[in-house]
RNA sequence: GCCAGGGUGGGGUAGGUGGUUAUCCUAGGGGACUGUGGAUCCCCCGACCCGGGUUCGAAUCUCGGCCCUGGCCCCA
């Protein structure tokens, strides 16, 4: 082959469309009921959007270049600093809280590994302007419900940046992202080793050691204290628990980087390997970065490709469809009759390379449930005939009766 | 960026200690066959990832690259 398609993206044929558009359906449908409306933001953005959320380190992850303006321009790796950025930018005036979603491709310029693609896929909501308990507990319920829709397995753990936080404020910023980093990996022995120096360090290793494995909040207050986030940390439980969201609390979840300031959730599908996390979310705050108030915002991203590898092979329900074969002399009735089917919103199909009749119906019976036969004798009548491929029944029928059966055929 | 295993028609494969026209299945197109042909039989189409090296001769050996699969790193 002599043209390949760029590493890491790929290609989609129609039956797998199929079954992505389905999906995507499901998660779209899911938090349209909570309120949230679909935004959509450019392919490309200025550099500087993503170096400053995220730091100059993420350049090389992503696709970056110039354009014939001198501008540094970059494919989005990710879009919660472009919904981020739109808000800034005119959703200032827009009555609170703000509820928005989006599905978009998004970029990286990665080593391509199981659920690792350089092109892939996120859905996301957004929940902006909205700083209570009810807001955090309403985008996990969303997230959960929508993994559900979808019909993934998958673990779903909530969290709370804050215990770890106030446990290690004393250290040095540099040493609070080594241990977040530690946590983050559940790698224990790492966090002995970094803290080594520090004083009353083996005192702190335990105490995060503990934290990282608090199963109710009670038992976290029993380590960290009344800290200032108590109310809130237990109202979201209490929320979550009366929506009976199938959770686990885990506060040695740390989400990278520094605009993540309270909830923090993630989902993972065990059959996926090395990149089994298909979703994340939590609170931040990112606008004032982008020189907006400091609003409070919480949402989620989920990787929609990751959900789609989980999923595996499945088949879709198609909606029935028709082909029309014919004998030559009866090709222009063929076509009313096709244009009729259509009317009636049936995916309607023709003969277009002069095929026999039997390798008409032959074709047919790969790609539509009925054949619709018409020759001289149906020209003659004013009926058609109709085929089930499914059951080889067939029957000489009025178009408008002929439309009506097609139109009632159940799933495929 | 690193590690392991791979790359033969559209898909799946056989062969490969260097030597005729590269095997089989399937898909696709056509015919037998202009009223049922989703069948059967026949025919056609179509491949050794790319480049250098060794050689009289490379799909086979060798080096480099590209790509695929999985893992490490990273993961906004």
């Amino acid at each position: 082959m002599r043209l390949q398609k760029p590493r890491g993206t790929r290609d989609f044929l129609p039956d797998e469309m199929e079954r992505r558009r389905e999906i995507e359906a499901r998660m779209r449908e899911t938090v349209r009921r909570f309120g949230y409306r679909e935004v959509c933001t450019p392919v490309f953005e200025h550099l500087d959007l993503f170096t400053m959320k995220s730091g100059e380190g993420i350049i090389e992850e992503m696709y970056v270049f110039v354009d014939k303006g001198g501008r540094h321009l970059t494919l989005r790796p990710e879009v919660t600093a472009s919904v981020v950025r739109m808000f800034v930018n005119e959703g200032r005036n827009l009555p609170k809280p703000l509820r928005w979603c989006y599905f978009a491709d998004c970029f990286r310029y990665e080593r391509p590994q199981k659920g690792r693609y350089r092109q892939f896929w996120q859905f996301g909501i957004e929940l902006i302007g909205a700083d209570t308990a009810f807001a955090d507990a309403e985008v996990v319920v969303a997230a959960d419900e929508m993994l559900k829709a979808a019909g993934v397995t998958y673990d779903l753990q909530v969290g709370h940046l804050a215990p770890v936080k106030s446990l290690i404020a004393g250290l040095s910023p540099d040493l609070q992202r080594r241990v977040m980093t530690c946590l983050d990996k559940r790698d224990f022995g790492a966090l002995e080793e970094s803290l080594a120096g520090e004083r009353q360090g083996a005192d702190l290793v335990e105490s995060l050691t503990a934290v990282a494995g608090c199963r109710s909040p009670d038992d976290l207050f029993a380590i960290t204290g009344a800290i200032p986030e108590k109310d809130r940390i237990t109202e979201i439980c209490e929320l979550l628990e009366s929506q009976k969201v199938p959770y686990g609390l885990n506060f040695a979840i740390v989400r990278g980087l520094d605009y993540y300031t309270g909830m923090v959730f993630e989902a993972f599908a065990p059959n996926l390997g090395a990149e089994n996390q298909i979703l994340g979310g939590g609170t931040y705050r990112l606008a004032h970065l982008f020189g907006g108030d400091d609003v409070a915002s919480c949402g989620f991203a989920a990787g929609f490709d990751r959900i789609m590898v989980s999923l595996g092979e499945f088949t879709t329900a198609g909606r029935p469809g028709a082909a029309i074969v014919c004998t030559p002399e009866a090709g222009m009735r063929g076509l009313e009759v096709a244009a009729a089917f259509r009317a009636a919103g049936i995916r309607t199909e023709t003969d277009l390379m002069g095929r026999s009749l039997g390798a008409q119906v032959t074709h047919a019976a790969k790609s539509a449930d009925f054949a619709v036969i018409i020759g001289k004798k149906e020209c003659e009548s004013g009926l058609v005939t109709l085929k089930n491929l499914h059951t080889g029944e067939q029957r000489g029928l009025a178009l408008r009766d002929a439309v009506a059966e097609v139109s009632g055929f159940g799933d495929r």
